[in-house]
DNA sequence: ACCTGAACACCGTTCAAGT
DNA sequence: ACCTGAACACCGTTCAAGT
């Protein structure tokens, strides 16, 4: 049984966007992978900003039990940050594709404002979970001085998605992470 | 005497690209702004192209240049690196603006190869003074450790914008650079 | 319930034509 | 040297019409 034509155009549709952004993806384009027409699509998706929103909206909620199972797997903390950091760098292994929230993150005016609502929720999701991480292993920080480093941590992160993906290989991205573990940026 | 006609539509074109992007970058609205159609614009800058190379080569000589007098103004490291972070603060005040080439490294993808090679030459450019200033505080580091702590430094800031515009304010962004300082990323 | 063709106002680009 | 109108193939969106 093959998959319905709402999910046809969410996959490509995500496909697109990690790769090029918003603003490149197009409903005719979208129409012409999946085999119908771009009316089609405005059947499933009104409009360009419910189609990005919902897949903003999967990808947090995708990323949000990730990290849960993640952090129930393990107590090491160097572990659970490795895995963490891993996830970033498969996006940019896979066809040089961004985090879907950090590329919208980028194009953060254009967006509309349902858009928006996911994509901060996407960084108060990851941020939640490295504020439990980062607190357990440092007790004794004040929890606006964990609550800074866990947005430093994935701001610092997406920009070394962005700046690794100009570059042949992904060996910037691990030079970059290992720069930010040597400093003690990862607790 | 006015400015000619080519630089208003790079004036215009850059707050553009720094608040919205290359693919949002439209001739017919740049037109608009300038008081002339859109085949005009053309023959300036044949392509967005072209318009887009000429902003970020421009753009990356003026960073060229301040970077330069900020290393002859001061030996003091933290001043410099205090002076180098205020420079990418600055686009936030600016009406929630980013860094030209860190936007444009967004849609890396998307761009036509002369904009692609400014881009890289804005990191090449970042990374050298970066390698400079953070060799001089820590001689002992290896050549390679350096290189890849530079490239962590402008990820890193780059980063803390794209996050931090998200948000109502700038504390978000000096939040997180204050957190970068204090794990000593900044060397 | 799902799809379509046709229309609308947009877009970058080209080019012959104007001054 | 600089600008323009008109054309081309694109775009998101709407809507009446089909099954």
């Amino acid at each position: 049984m093959s998959t319905d034509t709402r999910t046809e155009i969410m996959l490509a549709a995500r496909a697109t966007v990690q790769a090029h952004g918003y603003n490149a993806l197009s409903f005719r384009e979208l129409a012409k992978e999946v085999g119908i027409k771009s009316a089609s699509v405005h059947y499933h998706f009104p409009t360009k900003g419910d189609l990005a929103a919902a897949l903003a909206s999967q990808y947090t909620d995708e990323a949000a039990a990730f990290f849960d199972a993640l952090r129930e797997s393990t107590q090491d903390h160097a572990q659970r940050m490795a895995t963490y950091t891993a996830v970033f760098r498969r996006a940019l292994e896979n066809n040089n594709r961004m985090c879907l929230c950090g590329i919208l993150a980028a194009e953060y005016d254009d967006l509309p404002a349902p858009v928006r609502v996911e994509v901060d929720r996407f960084i108060a999701v990851n941020t939640r979970w490295l504020v439990e991480v980062l607190a357990e292993r440092q007790p004794r920080l004040k929890a606006k001085a964990v609550e800074a480093q866990a947005l430093a941590v994935l701001a610092a992160i997406e920009g070394a998605q962005l700046i690794a993906r100009g570059r042949e290989d992904l060996k910037a991205f691990d030079q970059i992470i290992a720069a930010y573990s040597a400093a003690g940026l990862f607790g």
